[in-house]
DNA sequence: TTGTACGCGTTATCAT
DNA sequence: ATGATAACGCGTACAA
């Protein structure tokens, strides 16, 4: 017998296929034609801690599964004024040489039930564009590892979103914020390298001047000027690999000399550098040079190359911007915070960081170990 | 005189006030109100190629300027069935190695007029989990570089959403797919490698069996067996530069010796193997032990390395996913295409390429320049 | 606990 | 070219 009396399953397949002829989507009052129940109470259904009746719950899902029903993210947003978008604003530069950051905070914000709409820059300027289409898509809330101007951040005032800048500051502007303390860094890393007798500096700064290359190319020079010592030579850099060869010798004909110590603004031009230093003009590193980093990207951790570098808390950094953009999403205030984490030494192998000793009976290359003058 | 006639500024701004107040936010009635039209001409002027007259088309701007006007992208989408939003899915594996994907990607679709919600995934077996949040967001399409199962792609079916997978192909399903040619790619290395001579193959493949990894270790043991070459040692790798040295060194105890070649299923794990053949076990590279890798990320063509490996074309990949997928949007068919491209070889200097002179003549290493034997 | 009725902000249709 | 009106699919007072 195939005429069996109606059950649940017959009137979903029923009207599955009329909604399929009309051409339009599962709604939540087709689940509820077929569950018996108003709309509401479908509607209840999907909603966390709403009072449902157990019974009508189990009814409203079946028949939910029965249609392939999920309720609709843009109808749900228009009423609730709730997207559970946040936009990310991301420079292409900073996806390529830290792609990790992309999936922590996406990883981030999927787990505070946040969606990710993404946005990538292919220079700076860019931003304009796509600032257009955030306010459009009505996001929650942005995270912009990108440079904004103070008119940027002005307009996210007005139209109330909440903004936090990863990586980035605004002089004069109240704005979350979320950065590692490049400058700090810098001098950290200008104290250790003058610690074990450098003198003479180069240093591979970038081109824009709120980037983090730049504060730490701040934060070292501050530092050698305190200390005494000569000041560094300082040559421009794109960030790329081979900016770091460029500079090198940039740096070497400025001086007319080989500097001991090369700083580069990241990671990956001073992988650059030193590849240049060792493979293209035959220098010793560290013997007769010390080459260093900032960031620890992956590579600088390989045997071949081993670079003294620091480290930024990528992981914490990025939970950091998540907590800190979904508490101002919550409370609706417009207080801001800056949340500042501290760079992390990597000794590596690219520099000396005992002084050479002096007594001729130890000679000043083949130095493996640190050795215990006194 | 502060008191002059009410101009469209003044009424803007009072009206800016009321809704500040009201804690709504601007729709395009507020617009029609101050420009002194109906709420259709607001939308009308905001939609490309809609009629309306030049003088209501700079009333409607003045007014929608003055208030911070801008449509709202749901709302739209809850009535045009368009969100104009695709999603992304793919691996952390992916985002991590292949970052310039993720750039091209975005490109493509926001000069498609499209966003992009992205989902990253921390294992393959998460993509349930994210797919129930794409049905919600009612984005268009998906583009995912991620594995998803037959049961995954009739979903896409059912909910008439297009999919393109990305270098990921699904044996048994008619489904839009945008591939290398990684069989091939694996043929033709263990070709050039056969040709120049190698015998003895060792294989780093990866572990997820529909990965890249795999079917270039596939692409290559076909080969390598065509040619009548003894079966190569294959052992399985996870992608990163740790793998690279284990898999040397299992291949070799397997061996009891070490092979004349080794091809790994990506260029991480090949200058994990090339750094500890080098380093580590003291090897000459190529002179002793050809090393291949496969995608040719940028640090395989770093001087340190100067990697033998093959690329994949991933801007033409990227917009050809973008093309795809925008084409299935727009016709709304079930048509499914299959879009293969080649890999290109990069010589590198990790693989010896010509056959070793027989001649006692010539050395067998320090052959730096092509000898012509005829 | 459940149902009724309304509104979120836009585009589409139709008449003018 | 323009305006009135009806959806789109949902959440939420409010009443029952």
């Amino acid at each position: 017998m195939t005429k069996s009396k109606p059950t649940v399953e017959h009137s979903a397949n029923a009207l599955k296929a009329v909604i399929a002829s009309e051409n339009r989507r599962v709604t939540s009052y087709d689940v509820a034609l077929v569950a018996g129940v108003s709309q509401s109470a479908v509607s209840r259904c999907f909603k966390p801690g709403a009072s449902v009746a157990p019974a009508t719950h189990a009814r409203v899902m079946k028949a939910a599964t029965l249609l392939d029903y999920i309720p609709n993210a843009a109808a749900r947003s228009l009423i609730t004024r709730r997207s559970n978008m946040i936009a990310l604003i991301i420079t292409n530069q900073a996806n390529l040489y830290y792609p990790e950051l992309l999936a922590e905070l996406s990883q981030q914000f999927n787990a505070r039930g946040k969606r990710v709409l993404l946005f990538t820059l292919e220079r700076e300027a860019d931003a304009d564009r796509v600032l257009a289409d955030v306010w459009q898509y009505q996001v929650d809330g942005v995270i912009a590892a990108a440079r904004l101007s103070d008119e940027h951040v002005a307009e996210f005032e007005r139209r109330r979103v909440p903004l936090v800048l990863f990586n980035r500051t605004l002089r004069d502007s109240a704005v979350n914020t979320v950065t590692c303390d490049h400058l700090e860094a810098g001098r950290m890393l200008a104290t250790r390298l003058a610690a074990a007798g450098h003198r003479r500096f180069g240093i591979i700064a970038g081109h824009d001047d709120a980037s983090p290359a730049n504060e730490r190319r701040h934060g070292a020079c501050e530092r050698i000027a305190e200390l005494g010592l000569p000041p560094p030579v300082v040559v421009p850099g794109e960030y790329d690999y081979r900016s770091g060869a460029l500079g090198l010798k940039a740096i070497i004909a400025r001086l007319g000399s080989v500097p001991d110590a090369i700083i580069c603004g990241s990671d990956v031009m001073a992988l650059g550098c030193l590849d240049a230093a060792r493979h293209e003009l035959g220098l010793d590193v560290p013997g007769q040079l010390s080459v260093a980093g900032f960031d620890a990207v992956e590579p600088s951790n390989w045997t071949s190359y081993n670079l003294t570098t620091l480290r930024q808390p990528m992981p914490k950094m990025a939970a950091a911007a998540a907590d800190l953009l979904c508490a101002r999403i919550a409370s609706h205030d417009t207080e801001t915070e800056k949340r500042v984490f501290n760079a992390q030494f990597i000794e590596g192998a690219t520099a000396r960081l005992t002084p050479v000793a002096v007594t001729p009976a130890i000679p000043a290359t083949g130095l493996r170990q640190p050795v215990a003058i006194m």
